[in-house]
Parts: structure tokens; sequence; C-alpha cells
DNA sequence: AGAGCAGCGTCGGCATTGTCGAACGACGTT
DNA sequence: AACGTCGTTCGACAATGCCGACGCTGCTCT
């Protein structure tokens, strides 16, 4: 893996430099903040905008994103066969559940969601494609991370933020966690990225059997989750953990991968 | 404007080649359709693909695009100021009529949806947000080449296509009902680019009037339009008129341009 | 099975090309 | 009115990316 283009990188740095940042960065700021020459940054913002990934401000001439970063994610997204095979049977999971669905797949340090099906019966909810879950926290972070050892070592490299007091953060506790999640074949997460709120994911693989994302179930824990005689969440419902369990299966089925 | 960055000019023409062509394009294609060097796209792709923009397929050794172009279009999302003061204009303008209600903003030669309420009684809808429509045959096309001169700059270059029976393609003709847009200030479209379709639009200005994008209503031509006597669709409602128009003004408020 | 082929990836020489720093003009502030 | 800041331009240097030829692997056809 020999010399990378020195110029791209530097543009893919202030691409990602202008999504993490705030809303709008001056020249200065670009060129700061990347240790670069004002000279540098300007030659590399006036390619990017003439391709329209980024756009000026003609008042204060600051720097935002482009609106063909936009039309290339949706690109993006056509294509996806894995998102192209999951929609009807992730349509049906919300369905049947009349609960949220999502589907994820690893992207660098944190699960992408390519898809997500609203609640049926709610319409006031924002749409959570593109936008990035944590690995540690979440039900589809710990498919993943329990099947896909890039997903397992990228957990390991991340700073895995405690979100609420169920989280876990320790790296043996996350791993024996993930032992029993291969051994079943589902995993769950019940109040460890926001408050009442219980998930569970199940694996999809290709046609090789590889771990390509991940099918998860969101929900108040009200719902999802059994209640104990004291009043306590108690374990997720078995007829949940089924039917993500069958949608997962059907969505590898649908990309080749054999029964199993 | 002086000399733009050579690599960062083919990396993007890569981008768009992959994003428009096939599902997966194999190097030698991708060379050929740029008419470049093996090695020199090699180099570009691989570079590409460290960054996360496209992702390699480990048997064909096909490209196709990547995920990060996801992440950045949702961040770009995140950060459009249109589309954040528009987001509860548009809910209200979609639960008042009951259609669905598209926001777009020019880009190259077309309009590009960042914001899509579905209609509030129909679920299975796909999302259009990041998808681009005509200029030509489209309200919101419409209300942007009336109001934009860019715009109208790009439509007379574009090739106009006749979806329908209904589309007007003649650009004499085009103009004179821009005139009449201009005059009026919404822009309707009634089947010219699907059928049984009709749309009205209106203008979104920002704190200097300059136009920076348009609202729109779509729904079925029997809702949308009053019919005539003999059974014929006829003019749009001007109740559905008045309520886009006021959603065009509210935003525009939102966006700081001066009572009008 | 062997040979042929087509595809991706790599390497080194050459010059093109991007980088750098300083200077310019325009704003807005002190 | 002088200063500071910001985006932009320009020219020189050399680092950098481009090119074409060469391995290498996997597949197909004979």
């Amino acid at each position: 893996m020999a010399g990378s283009i020195q110029s791209l990188e530097r543009a893919a740095a202030i691409l990602r430099l202008l999504a993490g940042g705030e809303r709008r960065l001056a020249l200065s700021d670009v060129a700061n903040a990347l240790g670069l020459a004002k000279g540098t940054a300007h030659g590399i913002l006036r390619t990017l905008q003439q391709e329209g990934f980024v756009e000026q401000d003609k008042d204060s001439g600051k720097y935002q994103l482009g609106a063909e970063l936009l039309r290339l994610g949706q690109s993006y997204l056509d294509v996806h066969e894995l998102r192209a095979r999951a929609l009807v049977w992730a349509d049906d999971l919300a369905r049947a559940s009349g609960e949220t669905v999502y589907l994820g797949v690893l992207h660098q340090r944190g699960v992408l969601i390519v898809h997500h099906v609203f609640r049926p019966d709610d319409t006031r909810q924002v749409l959570e494609v593109g936008s990035m879950q944590p690995l540690h926290s979440t039900a589809l972070g710990k498919v993943l991370t329990a099947f896909d050892p890039v997903a397992r070592a990228e957990l390991v490299e991340s700073e895995r933020e405690a979100f609420t007091a169920h989280t876990v953060t320790d790296l043996d506790a996350i791993d024996a966690e993930a032992a029993v999640v291969r051994e079943r074949g589902w995993a769950q997460a019940v109040e460890e990225t926001w408050t009442g709120v219980a998930s569970i994911a199940a694996l999809i693989q290709d046609r090789r059997r590889n771990p390509v994302g991940a099918v998860a179930l969101n929900g108040p824990v009200e719902r999802v989750c059994t209640a104990e005689p004291n009043g306590t969440a108690g374990p997720v419902r078995p007829e949940l953990v089924v039917s993500v369990r069958e949608a997962a299966r059907a969505i590898s089925r649908d990309l080749g991968a054999p029964r199993f």
C-alpha cells in the first residue's frame, strides 16, 4: 500500500472538517486547523467549489459543504445492494412489530445507518439515514463487533463514551458479551445509549457468510422488554427477537447466503 | 479563476462516473471512460478508498461509491440553513393540505430535493431527499427558472425531455410562462413530469431577496386541481396556492427576508 | 493441464503540478 | 485614518503525482 495522493488526502480532510465542525468555516480556520498555507487551502477549496463539493457564502466568504455531496450520498444508497435487498424485509419487520427499524453497516469507528423505517404509528421522527451510532452501546454495534473482526479492532481503538448509567465501557465486559452474542446469534442494548430505549439486532451475511451489516428493532423499554414483577425492565420479549432474526435471515438469503 | 487542482478534478469525475453509471465499475472502465492511464486511475481510486469515498468489492475488484459520501451528505443537510428553517413550515404545510411537500434548491441543471415531508396518510413512499428533478417540467423548477437567472441559463443548456403529453419543451413557451410566474408569484405543473400528479410551488428568498430555493406541494390531480364540468382537470385549487405561498413567505421571513 | 488472456496492483524516471510564502485589495474595526 | 483581518492572486521551486511498462493472480479456452 504505497503512497497516497497528497492533495486528495487534504481535500478529504477539509471535507471532514467542514462536516464535523461549525456550520461554516473561514479559509484561515481551515488552513490553521490542518496546518496548511492559506494559498494551498484556497486552491483545494476553489477546486472543491467548482466541483460542487463545497459552497461559499458570498458575503462572509466562509465555506460549507456543497450539494453535490448530498446527490452522491443518495447515489451511494441507490447502488447499495444490501440496502436494496433489505428494503422490503425491514418494512415488514416494522409493520409486524410496530417499532422503528434500522439497517446499519460498519463504517470507520461506528455504525452507519443506511436505512430507517419509521415506527408505523408515529409520524414525528427524524430520519437517521446517514448518521452514525456507536459500536459499543447499540445492538447494531454489538452484533457487528461480535462477528466482524474489523469492527472489534475499531472498537478497541475508539473511546467508549458512557451515555447512560447502563453503558458498558470496559473492554473485557464487552468481549464477554460479544461471546454471548456469537453464541445465541443476536444482541440487545437496553438503555445503553438513550434512556428509555431498547433495541434488538441480528447479523446479515452475504453469500460467503461474511458479515455485511445488521438489522435492528428500536423501541421504548416498556414495549420492547417484559416487565419484572417489581416494575423494572426485564429481558426483551422473545417474540420480537424471533422477528428480528427472521428478518436478518431473510435479507441474508436474498443476498445469496446459504440456508442456515 | 486560475488553475484548478488536476487530481481533484479527476477524482470528482471518477465519483460522478461511479454515481451515474452502473452499480460497479472496473479499474479499466474508469481509466478508459476518463482517458487516464490505468496507473493514474488506480492511484486516485486507492486514495479515495482510503478516505472511504469509494469501496472495492473484494472478489471482483470492482469499485463503487463509499459510505463516507452518505455521511457527508447527511452533514450537508445538518448544516443547510434553508432546510433547518423550513422544517417546521414544510411540516405544517403537509399537515394542513394533506399532501406531499418538497423543498428544493438549484443544483447544476436541476432541482435538488433537500427536504421531503410524506403525505400524512400514506406511509408507502420513497424518500426523495438527495434526488434531482428537472427544471422545465416541475413546479419547483419553474419557480427557480423564473426568479434565478442562473437557473434560467442552466435550463437553456439542458436538454428538455418530454416526459408526458403535457410537458412544455419549447424555450419561448417556457419563457412566457416564466413571465407569468414572476407576475403572480407562484408556479404550477400539472402532469408535466408524472401523469396524474400536479404540483404548486412558490419562491423562498434570503435576507437580501436572493432566490435560494422553493417549496412545493405535490399531489394527485384529482385533489390538487378543481374539476371542470366535463370531467377534465381544471385550474389548481386557490386555497392550496394560498397555503404554499404562505409557507414560502414564512420560511423567507425566518431566513431574514424583509416583509412583503 | 497448460497456455493464453485479462484484470489489478506496483515501480521508477520524468516533468508536470501542486505547494508555499509573500504581496495585493477590500472590508470592517479601533 | 491607520490598523488588522480576510480572501485572493502570483511566481518560483521542487516535491509530487503522472505515465507506461512490468509482475502477479485468477479465469477461460483449447
